[in-house]
DNA sequence: TCCTAACCGAGACGGTACGTCCTGTCTTATG
DNA sequence: CATAAGACAGGACGTACCGTCTCGGTTAGGA
């Protein structure tokens, strides 16, 4: 998912990929990454811990930056978007599910550390942050809203889900890094006030609505 | 300010400190902070750019780390916290104040790189980024929000500082580093955001007065 | 000449090799070898320059240092070893022959550096070195000698040939890379060395006949 | 000898290197080189063996490939250049002396890798093998000569040092790495050769002066 | 006409070493 | 005691090759 599928049928020359490698050198970099971080993680480290050479390592990707990129993706391909039946219980649920991901200090400090590389590199490594990573988490609430819309709890023009999916993620990406563990008090904090965003939207809604059947110009 | 200051007066034996140094250092250091990034900000680099002997760096800062976090403090020192006079003007100035500092890229990722290192070592370094550098940020909301209480414009029990700070300065740095540029709509939907909050806590707040006068059992 | 010829007449069975390939893959190692040395050339350059792939040059040769043994022995091919009617005629030409050879860097260098190889493994790399490669420069003087010999000029007594060989290829291959140049001084300071030696020779084998002469015990 | 001296007294500025380091790298290069060869010897592997950091070696020598001068330059200061007497029995000294160092594969095989590096970049490392070796063998036969003219067995206009060097070592060395061991025939033979040549000039020389005698223009 | 063995290209693979860069520590002479 | 200078051990980077291998596909002669 991270790497180029290979094109349908027509086999490319040469010696086919091992199939295995693949998952030796994910398996191993999670690890690495989890243990050390991103900075100390070395790429020595992670080849001989999937006893593989270095050299396959860089012939798969090109520079250790997109290897933890792709491993941390990996990680974040646990995420699950259940449907729980209402925008409120889904919301919930995306929030727990992002705070439990970002409140391991080796996947939190690992986002933070990659969003830091795409400040240095919107193009190339910051475009695989964010068509790997960050659209992982925002699929999170993006998810919830569409299926809310289309259950009609919700109309579209009351929320921009880019801005809400931010909110949700940074919220609690900085809580897990800089406050402390975004815990049980914070998260519920959190719904909390989304929820008075949407009753505030609902009401303003219901409110023009009756100022139409009073006033039907 | 980062640095415990030297011990009151009775001035230590030996030759003194150069005064100009930790400035030139201090300069040095933004500016390849600014060029590199934390990952690539190089002691070697910022010693010959200042002018100075690793070793004095050294001496004054334990690690690389550590003079980073000054360094990125020494930015976020220019924050500026005026009173506007009600809330909402002073939530919009420190939110656009954090847009300001994170919508640069150097400092934004110099942030996430620390936030980042703070998860591998949440009391050495994790300690002195969340003194130097999230409390500065927190308190571009903190003090709006006292501000407001003072004035009688909402409640305390209305409100979780801590977690608005994180909401805010999460928000924001995340749309810096993820999503792209914080711009004006975004700054403007995250403060609609707050305002409906706030509509919504303080009409409850209203029925919940009313309710008590109709009904003062 | 530097490979062993395919076995006699019954073809060995499956696709035949393609001609073209050798000569190919010769010209680019040449090529490669006369602009990097044999220590920088690579097998991966020789086969991209060849339009070949690196197994065809594995097929043929088992190693790069055979390949290059094979490529010198190309150049050393060029060698021509006329009659010039007298051995100090000939000889002045054969130790033109070497000096031209052994002047240019990459050949004299090459030569050095598989002599420097033949030096680790004597049996193997030696072998070929001294079969492909010495013989032809030793034949320079060998031949020489030997038509001086049958014109009668010589005595074969008078002379050892492979002493002879070492000292004209090993003074002009040192010269050419330790000193300097092989200049024109420096063959005729060679040719006029070698002359003293056939004039000592033959004086003194002048004299010992006058001594039988003289008495004839 | 082969690294520029440190300049006089004023000491230079900075921690001054360390005594014992650069004689236990020779050592361990040394043996190395006699262990693998040019070619096979690695930086890694001194450095191992000489228990210091591959940063060291950097440090001192810009690449291997002169610090692989530097141990040969090592091994040929062993070389004595004793006064035997005689301008025959010097030679006898000297010629046995150079083949006494080729002769072993590893010293000789170095020479040769070294020269063919020469051919490659005659002012780099040319000059060094040069200045560093090929002296060191040219004072073999020079100082040998220069003795003999002083004691005034053979005038200066009879020989060319020069070539007579580059005709001793260059026909020992390719006789230890191309034909086999310079054995004692060899070594015997060479030596015949140059009696022959000063057996002639002398005679030459003697004549003339005859000639100038019986008329005296 | 097929079969089979060897050829060929492409490129993955495990290894090894290179030379560079940086960290944090140290040793020295000088202020 | 601070400072400049720079040596030092250690470690990782990313690059370049080596020689081997595994594919799909090609090209003969012999069955």
């Amino acid at each position: 998912m991270t790497t180029r599928p290979r094109s349908g049928r027509p086999r490319r020359p040469g010696r086919p990929r091992e199939e295995a490698t693949e998952q030796a050198i994910t398996a191993a970099a999670r690890q690495v990454l989890a243990d050390k971080g991103v900075a100390r993680m070395s790429m020595e480290h992670v080849a001989a811990k999937a006893g593989v050479a270095k050299s396959t390592l860089y012939r798969r990707w090109p520079s250790k930056i997109e290897l933890a990129v792709h491993a941390v993706a990996a990680t974040f391909d646990e995420i699950e978007i259940d449907d729980h039946g209402s925008l409120a219980a889904d919301m919930r649920a995306g929030i727990g599910e992002a705070a439990r991901l970002l409140r391991d200090p080796s996947t939190g400090g690992a986002y933070a550390a990659l969003l830091a590389e795409s400040a240095r590199d919107p193009d190339g490594v910051g475009r695989q942050v964010r068509e790997s990573l960050s659209t992982r988490l925002h699929a999170l609430v993006a998810t919830s809203v569409e299926r809310s819309i289309d259950r009609g709890e919700i109309r579209r023009e009351m929320i921009d889900v880019d801005l809400l999916a931010d909110v949700v993620v940074g919220s609690v990406m900085h809580r897990a890094l800089a406050t402390g563990e975004p815990d049980e008090a914070f998260v519920d904090g959190l719904i909390a006030l989304l929820a008075d965003v949407a009753y505030a939207r609902l009401r303003r809604q219901q409110r023009e609505a009756d100022d139409e059947d009073a006033d039907p110009t």
